[in-house]
DNA sequence: ATAAGATTAAAGCGTTCGTTTGACATTCGC
DNA sequence: GCGAATGTCAAACGAACGCTTTAATCTTAT
């Protein structure tokens, strides 16, 4: 019998399980090998064996976490569609269909929530400044998606306004991601110490208030957000 | 005769901006001693004759940038609040007094709009970081004031909610400072090629709106952000 | 038992890093 | 003019970097 997925030798999976971990704490340009194989405790030459270099190892870490962030993220929006068929989608729910893929995905990632989030955000930030083609072509497809849809419930917001819209949430979402204990430090826990997840309900409720500036709240429903006329 | 402050050579003048320069672009982790000497044509030894080693430039680069900064920010707060004494500041101009003063500040600095944008984005993306104390005394002074100013203007948002709201608007703010190429990049010139002083405009009305999100819009007026109650 | 794969320590490759040294050139006060 | 201060230079330092190779060991499947 024995398990055909099992020739996965022990070290292979703790570099990399210490490649992420180094990564999303100090980021993907100040790691080295020998940083990575001294903690794993194993030799500098199982980089190379298991992985063929560093970069290719950086590679395959962003892949692993961010492919099932993305390909949820594009399953939701998916569904979003469908359950909205022909009517104007919520806003909230179309951040919530970009942003709680994040939380969802955190636990089966086993790395702790900050550096997954740390890591998380070390990636988006990094958009356009020479990642790996898959890793851009994901953030680009999923990023189209998500601004057609928008467009879709904001029919009178100009296709500027809603790219810049977009654009300065993204920014927001990644000083979420990679500071999230920040303003818990730097105000004397005047922010509390939420979860990500009560911080990410915060954040969508922000986000879709700034979308919707200068949109006739044409509802007469203080709580369902323009979901009325159909087109 | 004599200028007295001529016994500045020039090299050290040089170094100073290519070194700037360089860390806009590359960012500070990613410029060696040798980049800066190469690009400045002059002799390696010369960075650390002049200023002692590069992380002391490094220190020189951000203070020399940030400090006119810091201190427009707070002269604009200063007088925001002898505007508008006693009565509610608009949020609108709260923030425009954090954003303006780089628009202001640029053309001072020598740089090229991108560059000194890039510097300062990089910079405030690292707060809390490793940042030189200097640097990380003056964010969290301007925050400080900040927040306390929006506080006197949303006086039914509750103090967790209103320093959340600004870190998203910060992080916004970051990735509009370091990207602000990115969008028309991804979307086709769907996004347009606004200024930086365009896209600011932008961006402050979607953040006073983010701000706003929840409260009551006690003003009859549509367009001036509720000024009309003094308490 | 044999073969294949995984893992190791050790050494060396060439490169780049920040920093230091000592010599040389320039400028200034006197 | 002359010593002193200052600026600049080539060269070298030691350390760390990514990467590769070699050879010995250990594990596992057949």
């Amino acid at each position: 019998m024995s398990d055909m997925t099992l020739p996965e030798s022990g070290s292979k999976r703790k570099l990399l399980d210490v490649a992420e971990q180094l990564f999303a704490e100090k980021g993907f340009g100040a790691v080295s090998i020998r940083d990575i194989t001294g903690l794993a405790k194993c030799n500098v030459a199982a980089v190379n064996y298991h992985f063929g270099g560093r970069e290719k190892l950086m590679g395959l870490v962003m892949q692993r976490h961010m492919t099932p962030v993305t390909e949820e993220r594009l399953v939701r929006l998916d569904s979003l569609e469908r359950k909205w068929a022909g009517k104007v989608v919520p806003l909230e729910e179309i951040i919530d269909a970009l942003v709680r893929p994040l939380v969802s995905q955190v636990k089966k990632s086993g790395l702790s929530e900050q550096l997954f989030y740390r890591l998380m955000g070390r990636i988006f930030a990094q958009q356009g400044d020479g990642l790996p083609a898959v890793i851009e072509a994901q953030l680009q497809k999923t990023n189209d998606r998500y601004i057609r849809l928008f467009a879709k419930s904001l029919p009178t917001l100009a296709t500027e306004d809603l790219v810049w819209r977009v654009h300065f949430i993204t920014g927001g979402m990644i000083r979420l991601l990679t500071h999230h204990d920040l303003p818990q430090r730097l105000t004397n826990g005047a922010a509390g110490t939420p979860t990500m997840e009560a911080t990410l309900g915060r954040f969508i409720r922000f986000a879709a208030a700034g979308l919707r500036e200068g949109i006739e709240a044409a509802d007469p429903l203080k709580k369902g957000p323009q979901a009325m006329f159909d087109f």
